[in-house]
DNA sequence: GATGCTATTGAAAAAAATGTCAATAGCGAA
DNA sequence: TTCGCTATTGACATTTTTTTCAATAGCATC
């Protein structure tokens, strides 16, 4: 007689719940293995699904893609905005409070790799969100500090720069020349905290 | 009667001329394009020769990209340590000059994409060369700024995320922020070229 | 010339990745 | 309970990319 065919227990979960975990598991091999990784049968592996079910949620592997950029640009935005919320309740020690945010943000979260890899495919068109936050902190920060808007905006043009350099490469670069884990960051982050008090003390 | 196989003119090389000019158009789609266009008919096509060519002189994709990284970085590290003599015989404006040959390697001769590319990919052990190109340099540039070769070497650390971070993402940035073509650049030049007068003053 | 070596090539196989589809199975609502 | 909706799935189809292979053709040497 013909064995019956054998049939896994299915999770079915809300669709928003279902793109979430298939979004977790693609945000979580971005940062570990880089954007080549960024497969379809990867994706639904670490997902623990199906790849018909990462199609039927997002239609494509660039769908996909799309919706990772945006969800994780969101969070960027929302990290920064927190962060200059934060420094605004609590002026003494801002400039300690808000660099290392940036520099946790761009190291830990993955924001380096996620920005690295919008460059490196040309999709910065996604991140008019990102250029909002910019100038909405821009305007805080200059009046908090006492400068221009441009002026501030210019630094924190600078601290990214910095902040996406040295998340994207301080650890291996530092590995690389035998320095201690976070000397790279340590030092990148003083150089950002000496032009951010210089500007402070000029005002 | 039937018609001859139409064949096309060949061009033969050199070994080694014909795996240069594969690389040079390698090299020349990595800048260009990202790495994702590293394929083997992109790479093959934009050197002008046949897919089974590549494959010849490189035995499969991924020694191709091998091939291509260790070129590129021993290009890099032959620019770093050109700038560094150039430094050296020339001491006044030894550090704008220095500062702006790092600036350009990693923004115009796509160091900061190959940077990149390798960061994502995780194949930072093919760096020993850079490894001993910073600390030649260090030693060099300490001594000419009066400085132990630690301090120097840090200061290179930074400049050097400064300029990948500068190089990767100054353009796209600055485009999105609406800002001059070269003001990131700029600011990020003067972050470095403020730190090393500053070291060089206290020595 | 003729010969040998091998860089080069077109074509086709193999492998990898993406996309399609009909059937199944949770789950909420009637 | 039954029904309807649709998230989920395995299996298969299609497309893209890499790899193999036998034949060809430059070029140096004799």
């Amino acid at each position: 007689m013909p064995a019956k065919k054998p049939t896994v227990p299915r999770i079915r979960r809300q669709p928003e719940a279902a793109r979430d975990n298939i979004l977790a598991a693609a945000e979580g091999l971005l940062i570990r293995q880089g954007p080549i990784a960024l497969k379809l049968v990867e994706v639904a592996a670490a997902a623990g699904v199906a790849n018909a079910t990462v199609m039927h949620h997002f239609g494509s592997i660039d769908g996909l893609h799309t919706a990772l950029m945006e969800r994780m640009t969101g969070e960027l935005v929302e990290a920064a905005l927190a962060a200059a919320a934060e420094a605004d309740m609590n002026p003494d020690g801002a400039i300690e409070t808000t660099v290392q945010a940036l520099f946790d943000t761009f190291e830990a979260r993955g924001a380096a790799r996620l920005a690295a890899w919008l460059e490196l495919t040309g999709e910065w068109k996604r991140l008019n969100g990102v250029r909002d936050a910019v100038n909405q902190v821009a305007k805080q920060q200059g009046k908090r500090l006492g400068v221009s808007t441009d002026a501030a905006e210019d630094m924190i043009l600078v601290g990214l720069v910095l902040a996406m350099g040295a998340g994207l490469f301080g650890r291996s670069l530092g590995q690389l020349m035998g320095k201690p884990r976070n000397l790279i960051r340590d030092l990148a982050a003083g150089v950002l905290r000496a032009r951010a008090l210089a500007m402070k003390g000029l005002a």
